[in-house]
DNA sequence: GCAATGACTATAA
DNA sequence: GTTATAGCCATTG
């Protein structure tokens, strides 16, 4: 069974109405990979990177996060650093919303975003 | 083709 | 614990 509805996946899609323009197809693996961490649990740039294929890719995952656009039902805001910590600047829009979603998942984040969770290990 | 960039990481001090 | 540094990979100008 699968994963979160890329609705916004498809909705995003940069260029691919065009023929050898795949340019979105990397973004869009990660965006899958994102999806299948699971609810309540964290993972790190760096194992979504490997898992989608990119070991070593780990900005790469985080540029792909950053493109999703909010309406997205990718769980992006699951995916921490290697400290376990938000990668967002604090007091930025982003990582508010990281923190509330998070929160209701059960998930709390320490004041320098800290998550109390043990990361998903795959 | 090269240099700069970035929601990163591993290591050392 | 933290900070500093040097790799890392794919995109972008």
């Amino acid at each position: 069974m699968l994963v979160c509805k890329p609705r916004a996946l498809i909705t995003y899609n940069p260029v691919m109405s065009d023929k050898h323009s795949m340019d979105g197809d990397l973004d869009q693996r990660i965006w899958l990979t994102v999806c299948a961490i699971p609810a309540g649990k964290l993972s790190t740039y760096g194992d979504v990177a490997e898992r989608a294929g990119l070991p070593g890719a780990a900005r790469r995952v985080g540029a792909a996060l950053r493109k999703l656009p909010e309406d997205s039902n990718v769980p992006w805001y699951r995916v921490v650093n290697a400290s376990g910590k938000s990668s967002l600047p604090p007091g930025t829009h982003g990582a508010d919303r990281q923190r509330a979603h998070l929160a209701a998942e059960g998930i709390l984040l320490g004041a320098g975003g800290a998550a109390v969770l043990r990361r998903y290990r795959w």
